[in-house]
DNA sequence: TCGGCTG
């Protein structure tokens, strides 16, 4: 979706006020990792469900992933990776003898909303790294089973790692910043024999307002963008304007 | 050098 390859070393200079992929997201910095083979991105964003951290993984044949992590959970993830330094620091060489059941040196659990991070220095023929791994709750009623995503960082790249993710967080706080501005109320109204609704609601892309028309047990709905709510005024009031018709509900 | 077996 975003790509990287040619804006790595030409810094913008004024990312704050751009809205380049108008979804209402900004770019406030960003970090850039080389780790043995990989490359680690980490951006601090905001739209309008707050302020938060991506990071991007790229393997040495391409291969991304990405994890996204609010503030408050990268401050916490942050905490941990000390911890995990130290545990690391502490091991012995490679234990090929006994090596651990499941591979697992160490673990740690972060919970924000509907996301569980699970962190784990594991260890195998490679060496030693710190999977985290992130579950996205989509409903109630299934408890697992949501979108995964993951990440892996070499052991040795840890401190890097934190460094970096503590850059950014003494820079942009360690607050996720939601949006102060409230959704408006939802509102309805009767026409003749019909219902309709207005509903403002938000998704990962923005904020909307749908309305709903119902009559005899039938819906139907327009969902309408934000940024187009004042064209649809404007619109709306040259047809008014030009109406004979007076109809003070 | 490259890669990570899963709640």
């Amino acid at each position: 979706m975003s790509d990287r390859e040619s804006g790595d070393e030409q810094q913008q200079p004024q990312a704050q006020d751009q809205d380049i992929s108008g979804s209402g997201e900004q770019e406030l910095a960003t970090r850039t990792l080389h780790i043995q083979s990989k490359r680690f991105y980490l951006d601090v964003k905001q739209n309008r469900r707050g302020r938060f951290i991506k990071v991007a993984e790229v393997g040495a044949g391409g291969k991304k992933s990405r994890l996204l992590l609010a503030m408050s959970s990268a401050a916490e993830f942050r905490d941990y990776l000390t911890d995990f330094t130290e545990h690391y620091a502490s091991l012995g060489p490679t234990n090929t003898e006994s090596p651990p059941e499941d591979g697992k040196l160490k673990s740690e659990t972060i919970v924000k909303d509907n996301r569980r991070y699970y962190l784990d220095l594991k260890e195998n023929q490679r060496g030693r790294f710190l999977r985290v791994v992130c579950y996205e709750q989509v409903s109630q009623t299934i408890p697992r089973g949501g979108p995964r995503s993951q990440i892996a960082i070499p052991a040795q790249g840890m401190i890097e790692f934190r460094d970096a993710l503590t850059e950014l967080l003494d820079e942009f706080g360690t607050d996720d910043q939601e949006p102060q501005n409230e959704l408006p109320e939802s509102r309805s109204m009767r026409v003749e024999n019909k219902m309709f609704y207005f509903d403002v609601g938000s998704n990962r892309r923005g904020v909307y307002l749908r309305i709903s028309e119902v009559r005899n047990n039938f819906r139907t709905a327009v969902t309408i963008p934000e940024r187009s709510w004042a064209r649809f005024r404007d619109i709306l009031s040259e047809f008014v304007d030009k109406s004979s018709v007076k109809d003070s509900e």
